[in-house]
DNA sequence: TCTGGGGTCCTATTCCTA
DNA sequence: TCTGTAGGAATAGGACCC
């Protein structure tokens, strides 16, 4: 007996922070507008399809969006508010079925499965659901529907307007690959399509005349297994539309991290001391208003030339206090070079666990226990009276406080 | 002309320890 | 106590995603 099929939807947002952009600022309608970092190392996050058809795109840096498009506005971007929206998005999800994973603020996959008894077939939860998103939120969306997480992320693609020359051609809005479609649909498709495959692996696949996920399909699966291990077992799968990974609402948070690409590089290794207390800091709010602590310090430099390094250690117990944070990202910044010019400096933390089991070595204690306490009074000061009311003596000075929430600096320097 | 910031996952190597 | 080894944890880097 056949078990029964499942319907996942995925969902993803057209344009999702330009849209909002324009939502708040509806002069804005109609324009090229560009979310991202203005200066000469920032990137386009998201941008309309008026900015679309001069060729630019997200992941496109600043500078060259600028040279195709020198109208264009360019918006720093709100992420408080994306995220408030996209909460309003989970809520209409929420009525649906509690099988939602969330991929990022504005894409999700649904497992519908179990509603199509209360709200019809899934293409028409589909369409209910984009047009609520457009009722409800003004913004459009664009809806896969598949029996596998995968074929319905691509059809949600599939779906999605096109620029065609310097044109933009409506989508379909939703597709359906109805079961036993799924091959037909898929092999055509470039490799790169399929989950997993970028530019390294597409380079390995196309050594093996590999183009299309047909080409992949068609190879034994003893020499792609050969060629990339595991890696290759699952492309494999993926190619013949085997992809029995569910829908799992609830994805535990693995590291917490901050970085920052600065305007100018820095030489000096004191100041990028300074910087990663002040990184430190930032971590560390948000682990405590997630109720993490973690053992892993983790930083990262990146050099004038892009070169980018990490150097972690783990410490024998959990921390969520900056001076904790900042005094293992400090030794660790001593192993490094900063001579030749940091472009990019950031601080993560992993090997996380629930904050209330942080547990403190008697030697800690003594120096931590008063920070703990510290840090809690930090949190609800900065909750009142905003994130630059309380924070590091240190990071006092010419440029004062400087602690950044998560968001606030997510696609370059705005110099 | 360059190349962000938030992550996850995988692999290779090294080091420690049973 | 010495030696070889197997396995796990820690570490570093890289590919990839939105």
């Amino acid at each position: 007996m056949a078990t029964a099929e499942r319907t996942i939807l995925h969902i993803d947002m057209d344009s999702f922070f330009a849209s909002v952009e324009v939502l708040l600022d509806p002069s804005l309608q109609g324009k090229p507008v560009i979310v991202g970092g203005a200066g000469d190392r920032g990137v386009v996050a998201s941008c309309t399809y008026e900015a679309r058809v001069f060729g630019i795109h997200s992941a496109m840096p600043s500078a060259q969006a600028r040279r195709l498009c020198p109208d264009a506005v360019f918006v720093h971007g709100h992420y408080d508010l994306y995220s408030d929206y996209s909460k309003r998005l989970h809520a209409v999800f929420g009525e649906v079925t509690p099988l939602v994973e969330g991929i990022s603020l504005d894409e999700a996959f649904l497992d519908v499965t179990g509603a199509r008894r209360l709200f019809g077939t899934g293409e028409e939860i589909a369409w209910m659901l984009r047009n609520r998103i457009r009722d409800e939120l003004q913004l459009w969306s664009c809806v896969g529907v598949a029996t596998t997480k995968f074929v319905a992320k691509l059809a949600s693609k599939a779906a999605k307007p096109k620029v065609v020359a310097r044109k933009v051609e409506p989508g379909l809005g939703v597709k359906v690959v109805a079961p036993g479609e799924e091959l037909a649909f898929l092999r055509p498709l470039p490799v790169e399509a399929l989950w997993g495959v970028g530019p390294a692996t597409a380079a390995r696949l196309r050594r093996f005349g590999v183009v299309t996920v047909g080409d992949l399909a068609d190879l034994p699966r003893a020499s792609i297994v050969e060629a990339l291990g595991e890696v290759g077992r699952h492309l494999h799968d993926l190619a013949w539309a085997r992809d029995p990974r569910p829908v799992e609402p609830e994805q535990r948070v693995k590291s917490v991290g901050h970085e920052e690409t600065y305007a100018h590089d820095h030489y000096d290794r004191e100041t990028l001391r300074r910087e990663a207390l002040r990184m430190a800091d930032a971590v560390a709010s948000r682990m405590r208003a997630a109720n993490l602590a973690g053992r892993t310090v983790q930083i990262k430099v990146r050099y004038h030339d892009f070169r980018t390094i990490t150097r972690s250690r783990t410490l024998p117990a959990p921390v969520d206090t900056a001076p904790a944070i900042a005094k293992a990202a400090s030794a660790l910044l001593d192993e490094v070079e900063v001579a030749p010019g940091v472009r990019l400096f950031g601080v993560s933390m992993s090997n996380l666990t629930a904050g209330a089991a942080r547990q403190l070595s008697l030697d800690d204690l003594a120096a931590e226990g008063e920070w703990i306490e510290t840090s809690e009074a930090i949190d609800a000061i900065r909750a009142r009276f905003g994130d630059t009311a309380v924070g590091p003596a240190a990071l006092l000075g010419d440029r004062g406080l400087r602690v950044k929430r998560q968001g606030q600096q997510q696609w370059g320097p705005k110099e």
